[in-house]
DNA sequence: AGACCAAATATGGTCAGACCATACATCCTG
DNA sequence: CAGGATGTATGGTCTGACCATATTTGGTCT
């Protein structure tokens, strides 16, 4: 029968994914940026003529990929309001998959090593004065990557005065994500965030084997230097006999 | 009264929350993997003590995050299906902040520059022979590069038969694909799936831009042969000289 | 006995309607 | 004019009811 032959090729496109498909062709069309606010949901519903649970069901999934945020009472423009969270996602999404032994500890700390390596080859590359293209000003990202220098000290004292492994774990991370941040690369840090995140008990199980955390910190001097140096290469060997030190080869399975 | 105050330090966690959590504890717990399926939405609205709307609430945010497919009909066991799509999130959330201009184009590439000289070098460089830990055979990531290795030889001979931008983008992005999974990381390979599809418009219009493919080709070509030779520095920069030539710099906002 | 087809059944997908708690707007009162 | 009571629209949730589909089951025909 034709109906049969009509649902190989319609490959079913379900109530919510018109519905999210329309609100992206919206987003688009409109221009919608952050701060925006999308109609309710039940005039949302009664617009594309689908159901209201359609549309929440659109409306979580965007929620989930850190594209809107639910906010209830009653503005003046009613509705999930645009946000930019990619961050909250990806840490989801890695930490739900290694509980599914989808991903290996292994293959997340391998990606942070690559993203770490980077970003410091980055953040101590000055941008190459790019003439044409974006409108956007230029001292701009400089700019950042001065902030987050900063904020790299400011990690380094705070882990020189931490006094336990979780302690130092957590200035470790702010001083490891703040290297992402001067880079400039908003993906980068997104990313970053997500897998320290996910590595985070881990790191601290790396910090108490060490047992001593001069050699560690000597490296994050390094590192720091090396950037305000603008010295792209001692960066990446930095961060890389950094981390090096911190996850020796095999993968510990403790 | 207690209900006030029990609101306001509760942080209003929202039913379809808890039910992510429990299934995530039950995930955990019983160790369920790829292939077992979780109950059905009636059965675990009840179990949990929630509407079926909120569990399937849930159930779109793990769908979106790629942990399960959802299964109609009756089977022996019923429910939808874990698996393991992590990519499909990732280029969804590319996608849409993207749209949002949450991401410039310019941090999807910088990004994607940063994974291929990475998945390059690791795919030269043959496993250190980690005598220690996974118990996993050692020999399967070394079968899974040389089918990668061949699927890049494929994806060359494809952009040779090339009749137009298209098509030739089209194997292009299977042969820097096949690279990424002879790098044999798996969250790798999904962040190059998702930033590929996310770009893969811009590319073409970069093969347009440039006119003659027989200069990427020829990178290509030298990229291939470093890996197989084994030769790590000498494939980062093969890499790095190809994505120079494909991206020069400035980011064109045609 | 075996092959094949039809009813039974459970699933996800969807909608409609109702209720709650909250947050904002309005208006009424002091 | 200030401040609180009231109204209203919002998201959050539940219930109950359908639909289309896919598997099972059981019967029927060969």
């Amino acid at each position: 029968m034709t109906t049969e032959e009509r649902r190989r090729t319609d490959a079913r496109p379900r109530a919510f994914e018109e519905v999210l498909a329309r609100i992206e062709e919206r987003i688009a069309a409109d221009g919608l940026t952050v701060g925006d606010r999308l109609p309710g949901e039940r005039q949302l519903a009664e617009q594309l003529g689908v159901g209201r649970s359609s549309v929440r069901e659109a409306l979580r999934v965007l929620e989930t990929l850190g594209v809107v945020t639910p906010q209830a009472g009653r503005g003046p423009d009613a509705g999930a309001v645009l946000t930019s969270r990619p961050g909250s996602a990806l840490t989801d999404l890695l930490r739900l998959h290694l509980g599914l032994a989808t991903l290996s500890m292994r293959e997340v700390i391998d990606t942070r090593l690559m993203i770490e390596q980077w970003a410091a080859a980055r953040a101590a590359t000055p941008p190459p004065a790019v003439s044409t293209g974006t409108v956007s000003t230029p001292t701009a990202t400089a700019t950042a990557t001065a902030t987050a220098t900063a904020r790299m000290a400011e990690a380094i004292a705070a882990m020189d005065a931490a006094r336990d492994p979780a302690e130092f774990v957590e200035h470790d991370i702010a001083f490891h994500l703040a290297l992402a941040e001067a880079s400039g690369n908003r993906l980068i840090v997104a990313v970053m965030r997500a897998l320290r995140d996910a590595v985070r008990r881990y790191a601290v199980d790396a910090v108490v084997r060490l047992g001593d955390t001069g050699g560690l910190q000597d490296d994050h001097r390094r590192i720091h230097r090396a950037i305000e140096d603008g010295d792209a290469g001692a960066a990446a060997a930095a961060v890389a006999g950094h981390l090096a030190r911190a996850y020796p080869e095999s993968g510990p399975d403790s």
